[in-house]
DNA sequence: CAGGATCCAGACGTGGATCCGT
DNA sequence: ACGGATCCACGTCTGGATCCTG
């Protein structure tokens, strides 16, 4: 178990420290096994890395390093862009986020600590490789598409319009199934007040939003 | 798995149907392996008799038998007197239900099916026996009880004073810690409204009272 | 001997994400 | 290519209770 780190110089600094190793290597580090078959392994890199850099907030709505308000994300890249869209959290139901600024949205993607893997899908997963990363701080002009995403989603949450909450809507932020199946419901409240069951769902940011966030790094 | 029983007349039949069977033979029928050490495995009868008499519950807030409104509930003897208190529920906190015939525990005990089970620390579970089997209706010199002790506890939860919650209070229904540890800690708020940690509580039948219940059942 | 402490199982929710068929 | 479907870990909560020590 390494412990948090107490300032943002050392989270960056760990950051680097494991920049080109492969996750053979890292795992070897820090003792944990390799996965057999990458399909059943989704969220084995994200949660090695958290245990090497030393996020705490297990489960729990929080960021990733509480203390220092940072959120930390692994972003698999495929020659240098983004492969895949980025889960950001559930969506409250019944929706108890009452503005932008208290959502659990905002709170996660502030700030964020984006650290670039390898992707390939045929390469083992001990061969693939740790990048680069960069401490991502929201702008104000990302900050007013991801508001306006979020109000229309969550308007629609809260209205309990069920039937319109596709992947479709918003520009940056969509909402998608977040479920271990298509079988899994929950009950929540319509538009009409009556008991229906859905999937339960989540907030995920689109893979043209991060693609911009690689691009804009390539400046600095 | 067996399915729920579709009448009373149904389960009171299979409840039959056990009695006197060791819990060997219980568990070789239903092929479920025997626990090695009674100390852990506290719960283990409990849950062999509902599979045999196929509730359905789960761990839901409901009755056992939820069509038909049964709670079922194992109750170790020795030499025809009950050896130990009797959990009903988990308090809730904070505390939502609004009056005694809402509870949770009036709903867990208004109608109970009270399985005896033979209890002898010396004997290993698999030689131990399952009893005869009752069908427990809440009378209402009973309920008068119940109801004061839920009131008085209730009242104490509800104001946040925790420092009087002990199990001393109560003539049939006590409150005790309900968890895996005294390590263990929930978040409420205290009789001023201040956040304070407390072990996670439920409510108990004291012994005394299901000795009651066994007498009573001697007259019939 | 009873009040406080403890043990296991299973459902559920959230967080970590990627898979995959049209 | 992306919208819908899926996979693992793990903490928490409830329900099944009995243990154990002063």
């Amino acid at each position: 178990m390494i412990a948090a780190p107490k300032t943002v110089d050392e989270l960056l600094s760990r950051a680097e420290q494991i920049c080109g190793l492969s996750f053979a290597q890292l795992a070897g580090h820090l003792e944990i096994p390799l996965p057999l078959d990458p399909v059943n392994a989704k969220g084995w890199m994200g949660q090695l890395i958290e245990n090497a850099l030393g996020a705490t907030s297990g489960s729990r709505p929080v960021p990733d390093f509480e203390a220092l308000g940072i959120e930390l994300k692994t972003l698999p890249l495929i020659q240098d862009l983004p492969k895949e869209s980025t889960f950001v959290c559930s969506t409250p139901i019944p929706n108890v986020d009452k503005s932008w600024r208290e959502s659990r949205v905002y709170d996660k993607l502030k700030k964020v600590l984006w650290v670039f893997i390898e992707y390939d899908k045929y390469k083992p997963i001990s061969h693939r490789r740790i990048g680069k990363s960069i401490l991502w701080t929201m702008d104000s002009q990302t900050e007013a598409i991801l508001k306006q995403d979020w109000e229309e989603l969550t308007e629609k949450l809260a209205l309990g319009k069920f039937d319109e909450l596709s992947a479709h809507h918003g520009q940056y932020l969509q909402i998608r199934p977040k479920a271990s199946s298509s079988q899994v419901f929950i009950d929540v409240l319509d538009s009409e007040g009556q008991r229906v069951k859905i999937v339960p769902k989540g907030f995920y940011l689109r893979t043209s939003f991060t693609k911009e966030i690689i691009l804009g790094s390539l400046n600095k």
